[in-house]
DNA sequence: ACGCTTGTTGAGAACCGATGTCAAAGATCT
DNA sequence: AGATCTTTGACATCGGTTCTCAACAAGCGT
């Protein structure tokens, strides 16, 4: 078993992802780190937040672009997310109907180890104001 | 305005995607051409993927690893996949509760632009089969 | 048919996010 | 403090995808 001991570099992380309320990229979260005088290598976060993903202590999805975004929902139940393109501001949702159906609908064609995506992506009120100026 | 010229590399993409009614990675259909003798360029694949893809002729949807894999759906409409994580193996559905429970929810809280991903993806009875052996 | 023009091709380089390497650093236990 | 053993971080590497650019070939006009 892991021993997951408590180091400044973990730390940081952790704090950082409780601050930022939506979703970042590790790069993002390295750079923020960085900024804020903490010294943290590239590697280290991943690692951190592999760890933090791996114990559902994170959520992560990946951008429409294929990057990983991660970030500390308040349920830790099963979820979905409503977020913004540009700046990644968050929303929880959740949807007992589409639970449902999923499953009904895989189960129905023969299906076993059922996972589902559904995320939703738009453009938050903010965003859509600064892009209007 | 693309000029769009047929080439042969092109038609051999699209034929090979006919044929191939699962999803596909850009390098499992290259290597495909190449075993019938095709000799396409991997590049080549990409970008006829992606103008296949900017034109709607063809589905694109991301792996859990992130890879991109493309399909030729029957239906030229919205609609979602169940895929086999193993093989590919695709079927279309659609959500017409799903569609407007995403569209409401986002609606109620100011997004605009709202694109929804919903995919599920489980292990197809045959691959089940070959695995319980 | 035959050039001509212009979009297309393809081998390799470049790119980028993510992961692996390994010696040095530092948590935790005794 | 000392021993132990995980973690760190600079750097190398990897894998998918895109870029570069000279050679090539569709499609058009003649």
């Amino acid at each position: 078993m892991a021993a997951a001991r408590m180091t400044r570099q973990r730390t940081a992380v952790v704090e950082a992802l409780d601050e930022l309320a939506d979703f970042r990229s590790a790069q993002q979260l390295h750079e923020t780190l960085r900024a804020r005088g903490e010294s943290v290598g590239l590697a280290t976060v991943y690692r951190a937040l592999q760890a933090l993903a791996d114990a559902s202590e994170v959520d992560v999805l990946r951008a429409e672009d294929g990057e990983s975004l991660y970030r500390r929902c308040a349920r830790r139940e099963h979820h979905h997310h409503l977020v913004c393109r540009q700046c990644g501001r968050t929303v929880e949702i959740d949807g007992p109907t589409v639970e449902a159906w999923a499953s009904k609908v895989a189960a129905a064609q023969g299906f076993d180890d059922i996972e589902h995506t559904i995320e939703l992506w738009g453009t938050c009120a903010d965003c859509r104001a600064a892009a209007a100026r």
